[in-house]
DNA sequence: GTGGTCTAGACCACT
DNA sequence: GTGGTCTAGACCACT
């Protein structure tokens, strides 16, 4: 299980859940998160973030839609990491 | 009439309306609004900050509600400004 | 111009927007909100009740759904009550 | 659940709430939304009509009003169908 | 000026 | 997970 000691910026004018997507992505990047840890559940990370849960959804969803993770009902959620999707959002290959 | 060449920043994150009123509240300041003078029209105003002319009126609302401008129905809208409230945003005076 | 000396109560959980229909429908129901009368605007309302402006329209879309309000671009919203409605919103006619 | 392949005309004069209530009708008079079949979520359909989750509710809050859709937290929105009331309001009966 | 429409974002209740 | 509620902000149409 991860371990995180992070909170997003209530007081930033960018979003929360963007904060956690950006975050998260930053710790995938840094290998810190490697694939296959799981992720805190969703619960657990609202209380850790100190914020909404659906704020945790909101950001896991798009995550997930990036291919970055993958969340099984019941089973919490794993980094299935994707290199270049992460890579892609940096700045864009020039092939 | 006042001259105006300045715009809001519709990149800011700083709301629009809130852009104008600061604006708006630094001529004064500055004595280069003063009291007596006329605004252009809210349509005028909307063209020349590229804006909606209903966010002009939710600025010119606020200047009203401070006191600082009058607009009278068909007669356009006048600086009655008022030096307490200015300084008073700058900052509170200590009696 | 009616007055309106009322809040709805942010502690309820009653829907905020919901207590704005309840109470407009008793002020009707009354009397005290008589056909022809016209609403202060809703930024007013929004002020009054000390809630957002899409919570005001949100109770005034209902209000206008059955038939008790009429909201004109430019011109405000009247009262064209309907007695009957209101009445079987109390307890259905047993005929 | 329902598929969807069409999209409100962002350009059209006609709001797009209203043109996702009429599509919504017009699918359900058409019997392709029988009683009982599931919408896609809120956020599901957002992303569908390229609109604001906000838009939706807005659609779905007058389809509710009407009968004809039902919406419980957690669970998801499906069709409770009312053919008399999507008969009404093509043209009145003439009794 | 004012009602109407729309977006973006956040939280809650209930499952 | 998903519907429901709410805020803040902006634009448009019509008067």
């Amino acid at each position: 299980m991860l371990t995180i000691n992070w909170k997003p910026d209530k007081e930033s004018s960018i979003p929360l859940y963007k904060q956690i997507i950006d975050y998260s992505k930053d710790r995938m990047r840094n290998g810190e998160w490697t694939i296959g840890s799981k992720l805190p559940t969703q619960r657990e990370l609202a209380k850790i973030f100190e914020v909404n849960r659906s704020t945790i959804v909101e950001a896991l969803d798009e995550l997930k839609a990036e291919g970055l993770i993958e969340g099984k009902s019941g089973k919490g959620t794993s980094i299935v990491n994707n290199t270049w999707s992460l890579l892609a959002s940096i700045s864009p290959p020039n092939w």
